[in-house]
DNA sequence: TATTGGATCGCC
DNA sequence: GCGATCCAATAG
């Protein structure tokens, strides 16, 4: 049994939902299939107050979603070739995002490959944040996008007695954020220990409940 | 209006 | 290790 996640679960703290966002499915329902993926690597965006989020320094133009309500999707172009998804948290008027870094391929994996023109091995199709958009036909058009709706989603596995344990079945790394230099060394990198799909591999910082 | 540089990726 | 590629942000 599966369930949608709720605005309630991405109105919280960044760090919180960053965290247990980490083994949860990505559904995206295109006209060609279903594609989805495990989420196995995150990184937090703290707003306003995080000199390495959009967010700082106030609401612009770009980053105008993150400060609205929860469960909404901040996708943007970088480096002029990619975009990333994130996903908005926090109240209505609090700015703050959750960047998806990496995913587990599972539904239409096909589909995955053919997007991405890659022939190789499974860990290489979204294994990084532009690979995943990529991988899941998500672009810029998307942005604002509202996650509690039916075509992007996630979902969680429900039904098990482990569902109000904070740690799932695995362990969780914590390092810091990839590809900034403001705020770098801020622990608010975070993927579930062990996984093969995740972006890279970082000297680790902290490892909890493992 | 001009300039600058970036939450990346893939190929050299 | 480096170029692609383009738009948002900031300064003038």
């Amino acid at each position: 049994m599966t369930s949608r996640l709720s605005r309630k679960f991405y109105s919280r703290k960044t760090i919180v939902v960053a965290k247990e966002l980490l083994g949860k499915t990505l559904v995206h329902k295109t006209d060609e299939g279903i594609i989805s993926g495990k989420i196995v690597e995150t990184e937090a965006y703290l707003g306003q107050k995080d000199p390495g989020s959009h967010a700082y320094g106030g609401i612009t133009r770009r980053n105008r979603i993150m400060f609205g309500p929860a469960g909404k999707a901040y996708i943007y172009l970088v480096y002029g070739n990619h975009y990333c998804l994130n996903v908005v948290t926090e109240k209505d008027g609090v700015s703050g995002a959750v960047l998806i870094r990496a995913l587990e391929p599972q539904q239409g994996i096909g589909l995955m490959r053919k997007r991405r023109r890659l022939d190789g091995p499974l860990p290489r199709l979204a294994n990084g944040p532009g690979k995943l958009t990529k991988a899941l036909g998500i672009t810029g058009s998307m942005n604002g996008a509202d996650l509690t709706g039916n075509r992007l989603f996630i979902i969680s596995q429900i039904g098990s007695p482990r569902k109000k344990s904070r740690c799932n079945d695995f362990s969780i790394v914590t390092t810091g954020r990839i590809g900034i230099t403001t705020g770098q060394n801020l622990p608010y990198r975070y993927y579930i220990k062990g996984s093969r799909f995740v972006s890279k591999t970082v000297p680790i910082r902290r490892q909890e409940c493992g």
